[in-house]
DNA sequence: TCTATTTAGGCATTATAGTACCTAAATAAA
DNA sequence: TTTATTTAGGTACTATAATGCCTAAATAGA
């Protein structure tokens, strides 16, 4: 069991688009990067639509097609991919959106919030280019 | 979006019993924990059927039943929780189960292992006596 | 004994992520 | 121009987690 929360969707894009990075300028098809990163290739191929619609990859079709990156390597964090496949992070509240807790202090506050923010910071650090 | 993976069962899990914890020896009921947790009672049931069979609590049916803690607060972590109810946590492999790695050094190697490392000592730390 | 309360357990329903499939569009190469 | 390759996008299927519902079992109290 995984401790922190990212979606199969999400590991592919952030590993996807690293390589995609490290191979610039050059091309990058989704059946290539399904096999280098052992996955699948359809959910890779979904995966591409999203981030295509995000404006992290430019797409050529057709034969010698592929991916390739859009911005510069540092402008792509990983929280912004983070945010492109699974949603905006709002940090500040409690992170289970409950309005009402049972705890004059949240038996979470101290620690899962220290680490939440943590997480976030560390996604916001890491960029394409890191690689 | 949450940063951390909790889902409702382990949220409602850890609650519930610290509350439990907090009104020793008084028996509390799955209706009562929901209307204080603001939650759904047939989940808040079956989480407690699982936490009863991990020998977590204690249950008395009938009037005047409820769950009361079986072992010492002291000795409850919210990682024996966590684990309860989400199964074991494996660190040390990597945290989305790949046996192979498209890059020579993971590129959540050093990040993510910390954070997840993070996470699991402060549940560990974390006790229902704390409350 | 009877009734109301409360947990136990099984089953059904719903939501979501992941996967698969098909067709269209683009394009390089033969 | 034709063919093979590759992305785009829609739809549908599957698996799993989450949630809800119903009935049985237990038990305190009237």
């Amino acid at each position: 069991m995984n401790l922190i929360n990212l979606s199969e969707g999400a590991y592919l894009a952030m590993h996807s688009l690293a390589l995609v990075a490290k191979s610039q300028p050059e091309r990058l098809t989704v059946k290539h990067l399904a096999e280098e990163l052992d996955a699948s290739q359809a959910h890779l191929a979904k995966v591409f639509q999203t981030l295509h619609k995000a404006g992290f990859v430019d797409s050529v079709r057709g034969p010698a097609g592929g991916f390739i990156l859009k911005k510069p390597a540092e402008e792509i964090s990983f929280l912004d991919i983070y945010e492109a496949m699974e949603g905006p992070v709002n940090l500040g509240h409690c992170p289970f959106g409950k309005t009402k807790c049972a705890f004059h202090n949240c038996i979470f506050t101290k620690d899962i919030h220290r680490i939440s923010a943590d997480i976030y910071q560390t996604y916001k650090r890491i960029r394409l280019s890191d690689f």
